[in-house]
DNA sequence: TTTTTTGCAAAACCTTTGCAGTTGG
DNA sequence: CCAACTGCAAAGGTTTTGCAAAAAA
């Protein structure tokens, strides 16, 4: 994160913090939820439900994958946890404090590169001028070959 | 949009086109591939499976989805016809001849903006000057929000 | 106790697959 | 005729939903 002289807006720096918030918004902090809360502050990037669901199961009880999507949407709708699909598989969540992070993807290896947002602002610039979108690559990314495919792609290689 | 002045690399411009390169790659011309050709000849734009599905069973003999998939990824395969994401729903498919076509999404709206991908060449020089990658907005769009969304927004109004 | 949350089962949604029967060439 | 194609049914993967039981406050 290096500097960021303007605090996040959402401030959510431990489990505690977000179960406060929760309490604001009339929710409670089962077990079940801070287990959630504590699989996404110890994963280091983004997480799948089923992943999520599986890691708590392998440390008591089972916990139900519908359950951790009811989680995750309640958090997502609270703004501390987002979820980008990179590719054709489930969607991915993390926490939002934290900083955010952007995406490219390769097509072709499957490849994710992450990347902090500050890096794509003069691409942003560029759509921005061009088309008046503000883009962002939190939530789906940015497509195409990677450096790698690309370079077999230019010296005439098969897919 | 509008002019496309160079041919594309794939010149088919009609189902004949189409068809000739099926029966060269050992298939056939049926009924419903035809029917579904026809039906992609005449969007404006991409279409789900199911709208090509459903539009061919108002004309005649219903025909299932199941197979309006396995036309679409042999035309795929094919190289006669492309699919992108627009957002959580169905893959919409159009034909790869015709002028390829590269999209921004409103996240917040859902307005689609297709673009000629000449136009996204700055933005694509800058993603690879920066990260090597080459990106495509064929398959996955850029994502954001759309000039009016995101003047809403700056404008301090609520989501 | 009261409201939220969970487990479980089921369904919704998009897409793929198996198989037997039909059809195109 | 024979391979390709279709209908039908079923399943696969991801996500949502209904409801009664369990748990948080």
């Amino acid at each position: 994160m290096t500097e960021s002289p303007l605090t996040s807006p959402l401030a959510f720096e431990s489990v505690d913090d977000v179960a406060a918030a929760i309490r604001a918004d009339g929710g409670r902090l089962s077990t079940a939820r801070r287990l959630v809360l504590e699989e996404l502050f110890a994963a280091d990037g983004p997480v799948s439900a089923e992943r999520i669901a599986t890691q708590i199961a392998r440390k008591g009880p089972t916990f139900e994958v519908s359950s951790v999507y009811r989680n995750l949407e309640r958090l997502e709708t609270m703004g501390v946890v987002r979820h980008v699909h990179l590719g054709h598989g489930p969607g991915l969540y993390s926490l939002v404090g934290g900083g955010a992070r952007e995406y490219l993807v390769c097509e072709r290896c499957g490849r994710v590169t992450s990347v902090e947002p500050k890096r794509l602002d003069a691409v942003r610039n560029q759509i921005r001028k061009r088309f008046g979108y503000e883009a962002r690559f939190t939530h789906f990314p940015i497509t195409g070959l990677c450096p790698d495919c690309a370079r077999e792609r230019s010296n005439g290689q098969r897919d």
